[in-house]
DNA sequence: TATATATCTTCACTCATTGCAACTTTACAT
DNA sequence: ATGTAAAGTTGCAATGAGTGAAGATATATA
């Protein structure tokens, strides 16, 4: 599993990551249609051409870990715990994803939260974020599916994943827009899912009316 | 609201509409990407420029009626019926859209179909589509709230709003990719708005195994 | 009809993205 | 160590989306 990375290897790795922190610096300093292909290949002293190696588009590099990310999601479905239920699973892998976002190993708070802003401050970003996700949520409802076919035909798993990442995502937007503190924002997403889960039947009756 | 439309006005929905067909003719015969601006601007007989006065870029000709049908939608969410839940009023919101995507009095069933599938393959396009329909579903949390303000906070509103139109649109998608006809489409994707209404929680219980 | 105004066209330009062929570097077997 | 294959880079040329600006045209209006 680790033998010998090889010098291709870890050029190749030492390119891709120049690649990555010149375009999010300089997208971050100049701000992301002002800065040209071009200009992250000098940085990173590399040809223009060499930049569609390593990323199919402009906006790729920007979501350099979304496929490990989607895949750490998607193992969590496949390693089921015995005696889980599918919406405890299901649960379990989107709280987990959750708490990536809010608490990355790698990457600092505010560097996490720079991006989050550029996403969402550019369209294209924001298109391309959503498509990933959207990608993603197929994958795991089918994952989902794969490890609960007793408990959920494949619509019924897409219809849960779909519900609960939706219910999230549109739930921590909508409160970051608020004003939100991250924390506060994570809360949000979480309640969504508790009462996606419970049914959203249960909103507008006697219970949270605290605020 | 209908006086005289005038001469300049009626040219240019006559312009608009002919860009359209133009375009989504084209899109079919040729494929999307095979399909240049020059092309349609040429079929029907203005400069390429014109056509970015009528839509911003080449993906937005496909989606020409979002607009409108997000609009409806949000006439309804208004237009709250006296006593109505929050929750009835968000279905029935949704549930009419999904009636127009499925029985468009404008265009036929197989236009549409073409439409969707065309979307579907364009990656491009399938991005679009979901962020027009993430805006979409801002402006519907919005409206939500503001039409039930003592019923919903706002990221309530953003809880259920996210949760039933990703539960549905996942769950048609999710249909149509295994092989369901428009109608079972559309009973999966209402079956999903029920589903999340009363609580995922009750899926991979005891009920619904048929299949 | 004369004038103001909305549209359309032409032209020039930037930039993302791609295909291709030549070139350089790393890997590997002898 | 040396030669060759494989992998990765680069330069070059093109295509096509999208934009800005200035001038030409058509429509609306007094």
């Amino acid at each position: 599993m680790s033998d010998a990375p090889g010098l291709r290897e870890r050029k190749k790795i030492r390119t891709r990551n120049a690649l990555i922190e010149a375009s999010l610096r300089l997208f971050e300093e100049k701000g992301y249609d002002e800065t040209t292909i071009a200009e992250i290949a000098a940085a990173v002293d590399v040809s223009p051409r060499t930049f569609f190696s390593y990323f199919t588009s402009k906006e790729d590099v920007v979501f350099f870990d979304h496929e490990m990310r989607a895949e750490e999601a998607l193992h969590v479905i496949a390693d089921r715990r015995p005696g889980e239920s599918a919406m405890d699973l299901l649960v379990r892998a989107v709280r987990q994803s959750l708490d990536r976002d809010f608490a990355d190993p790698d990457r600092s708070a505010e560097s996490a939260e720079r991006r989050t802003h550029l996403i969402e401050s550019v369209p294209s970003l924001q298109a391309r974020a959503l498509h990933l996700l959207f990608d993603t949520q197929r994958r795991l409802a089918r994952a989902l599916h794969d490890a609960c076919p007793d408990e959920l035909d494949p619509v019924e798993a897409a219809t849960a994943v779909g519900a609960i990442v939706g219910a999230a995502r549109l739930a921590a937007l909508t409160s970051r827009g608020l004003g939100a503190s991250p924390p506060e924002v994570r809360a949000a997403a979480r309640k969504a899912i508790d009462i996606t889960i419970s049914g959203l039947g249960s909103l507008g009756s006697p219970d949270d009316r605290p605020r």
